[in-house]
DNA sequence: CCCCAGGTCGTCA
DNA sequence: TGACGACATGGG
């Protein structure tokens, strides 16, 4: 299947690490695990071609999936107001996108990203998915997709242990508890606003600001959230040395810099920051 | 052997 | 409140 997407970075958007079930292919395509199927997506210029295991709604799924429908223009334009800097990486990042990722499978992968590397996040993922996720053949390979919550409950803590998720073992069986006891929970915080959908998920151990933060984000799609982490930090205080480089501070600064579209700056941001880096 | 990785918790002042 | 070490684990 082709599918016409004039405004995407692919490459830049599947490694900017907000999803971690990711294959680059030799031939320069990538292999995603989305929540109930297998795709794989070569950018061929304005296209894309897909090609997946599953072909139930396959066009409605990869729309949603790439956000292949927003305009950016509007976000873009509205960081470009904000000052030079955002004006120049927003428009250097405007074929960036943000995923529509499924928000149990954020939950949980947020938490193991805590103090991890996207190497080791990506790999405990894929043990627990094989562990306890559906089995996929397609091609002649085998895939597994990210464990449903009933599935994932069943595993022992040290199942989970296993995976190499290490201290966080005990936050995943914290968070499914909170599941367990109440399995409207993530369904519940889309009707809450940003503010008290971030406590309710904080009130969970194990996730902290920075946790939920992404979850919202990636999860939920909620541009207004800003996860500031070690990237971040380095970025802000190059770029605005007047700001102390503390987690506080700069959620301020980017409270009232950035506004609605704070989460979708910073996210440019620490994209911007760590392509420099590989470069 | 030390440092770091898309942090958070518990403890001590 | 705020600072600070501990926490699993693998790679540089």
């Amino acid at each position: 299947m082709k599918i016409f997407a004039n405004k995407m970075d692919l490459k830049s958007t599947l490694l900017s690490g907000q999803c971690f079930r990711i294959t680059e292919e030799e031939n320069g395509s990538f292999t995603c695990i989305l929540s109930d199927r297998v795709i794989n997506v070569k950018q061929d210029d304005d296209y894309l071609e897909i090609t997946s295991n599953k072909q139930d709604n396959l066009l409605e799924v990869v729309i949603n999936y790439f956000d292949l429908e927003t305009d950016y223009n509007e976000y873009i334009n509205y960081l470009s107001e904000k000052d030079n800097y955002l004006k120049e990486i927003s428009n250097k990042c405007s074929d960036y996108k943000i995923l529509r990722q499924d928000k149990f499978e954020m939950f949980i992968s947020y938490i193991i990203s805590q103090n991890n590397n996207v190497k080791r996040i990506s790999n405990s993922i894929e043990k627990l998915s094989k562990m306890a996720g559906e089995k996929i053949i397609w091609n002649n390979k085998e895939y597994y997709l990210f464990p449903t919550p009933e599935n994932l409950m069943k595993l022992s803590i040290e199942d989970i242990r296993s995976t190499g998720v290490g201290f966080r073992d005990k936050y995943i069986i914290s968070a499914l508890e909170k599941i367990k006891e109440d399995n409207l929970f993530l369904d519940k915080i889309y009707s809450l606003n940003t503010e008290d959908a971030l406590k309710e998920l904080i009130s969970i151990k194990g996730i902290g600001l920075k946790v939920a933060s992404c979850i919202l984000l990636f999860g939920y799609y909620r541009l207004d959230v800003f996860p500031i982490d070690t990237w971040v930090i380095k970025n802000i205080s190059l770029n605005y040395p007047e700001i102390s480089p503390i987690q506080k501070e700069i959620e301020k600064f980017a409270r009232n810099k950035f506004g609605k579209y704070s989460g979708l700056a910073i996210q440019y941001m620490f994209h911007y920051e760590r392509n420099k880096k590989s470069e």
